[in-house]
DNA sequence: TATTGTTATACTCTATAACTATA
DNA sequence: TATAGTTATAGAGTATAACAATA
C-alpha cells in the first residue's frame, strides 16, 4: 500500500453531517449483514461471543448488560447459543443463583472462522475503493471503534 | 473547529484490519439502535423510508431487492409502514399486479425529525471524542458511504 | 407460462410483566 | 426484601414454500 501521508495531506471534504455517518453505517451494517457467512448468525450472537472469548465468563446478568439487551433476552440468546454448542451455563461456587456464561471451543472456532472469512471479504470490498477511500478508512476504524465504546458513557 | 492539517499529519496508526471495521461498524449499530429515538423504528423501516423518499414511489419487487430482503419480508414491512401511516400502496394503472409504494406526508416529516434528532445525539457522542479521532471519522464518512454502496456490485 | 405479490409457517431477537429460587 | 435468572406473552423482522391474480 502506498504512504499514506501524501493522501492526508490533501484538503478534507467540508466535514460530513453525522447523519451521513449514520446512514453510512446503516448501510454497512446491510453490508455485513448480508455478507455469504455459513452458518450465518446474528450480529448480536456474534458480540456476545466475542465478548466471551475475550473476556472469559461472565454472569449472565452482566453479559446482559454489556450487549444492551434485556435479561430475559440473554437468557433466550443464551439457551440458542448452548443449543447450539457454542457456549454453556456453568454454575457459581459462591453463589447458587448466579449463571456464569461461557465460549466453548466451537465456539470460539467458528468465531475465528467467520473472524478470517468476514475479513477476506471485507479486504476484497475496500480494496475496489479508491486508495484516499481506503487510507480514510483504515485511519478512521480505532476511532469508530472508540466512538461505538462511547455510547455507554453518554447513555 | 480546529484546522484538521497539523492532526493529519501526525504518523497514522498502524493498518488495522478489517475485522477491525466490522467490528467497529457491529458496535455502532448497537450504538444507533440503541439511541433514544421516537417512535422507535427498525434500521431497514428507517432505511426503506429514506428509500421511498428519495427515489419516488417503486414496486415493491424493486424495494425488495434495493432493501435486500426477500418479497415477503418487504410486503410485511409495508404493511407495518402503511398501519402506521408511513407509507401507502398504489395502484399501477399499466399492470394491475404491481403494487407502487409511496412515502407518505407523515413518513417524510418522520424522517426529518429522526434525521434532525440522531445527528444531534451522534454528534453530541462525537464531540466527546479526541480531536483527532473526530477529523478522522469526518474525513473517513464519504468513503464509508461508498464502501456501503460497493456491496451490490461486489455481491 | 412467467411475473407480481400475498399468505402460511417457522425461527431469531427483542421487550415487559410475572414468577421461582437463593441471598 | 433484594437479587439472579426464567417463563409467559407479544411483536418486529427475517426466511422458504405454496398460493392467487394478472400478464
Amino acid at each position: 500500500m502506498e504512504p499514506t501521508t501524501d493522501l492526508l495531506e490533501r484538503p478534507l471534504p467540508a466535514s460530513p453531517a453525522a447523519s451521513d455517518l449514520a446512514a453510512a453505517v446503516e448501510g454497512l451494517t446491510t453490508l455485513l449483514r448480508t455478507l455469504p457467512l455459513r452458518p450465518a448468525i446474528s450480529l448480536t450472537a456474534a458480540s456476545t461471543l466475542r465478548t466471551l472469548d475475550h473476556d472469559g465468563p461472565l454472569r449472565l446478568s452482566d453479559l446482559a448488560v454489556r450487549e444492551r439487551v434485556t435479561q430475559p433476552a440473554m437468557t433466550q440468546l443464551v439457551t440458542r447459543l448452548e443449543r447450539d454448542g457454542l457456549a454453556e451455563r456453568r454454575a457459581d461456587p459462591l453463589d447458587a443463583r448466579v449463571v456464569l456464561v461461557g465460549i466453548t471451543a466451537g465456539g470460539a472456532a467458528l468465531l475465528r472462522e467467520r473472524r478470517a472469512a468476514r475479513t477476506a471479504q471485507l479486504d476484497g470490498l475496500i480494496a475496489t475503493l479508491p486508495a484516499a477511500d481506503r487510507e480514510r478508512i483504515l485511519a478512521a476504524t480505532p476511532a469508530l471503534l472508540r466512538l461505538a465504546e462511547a455510547a455507554p458513557a453518554a447513555g
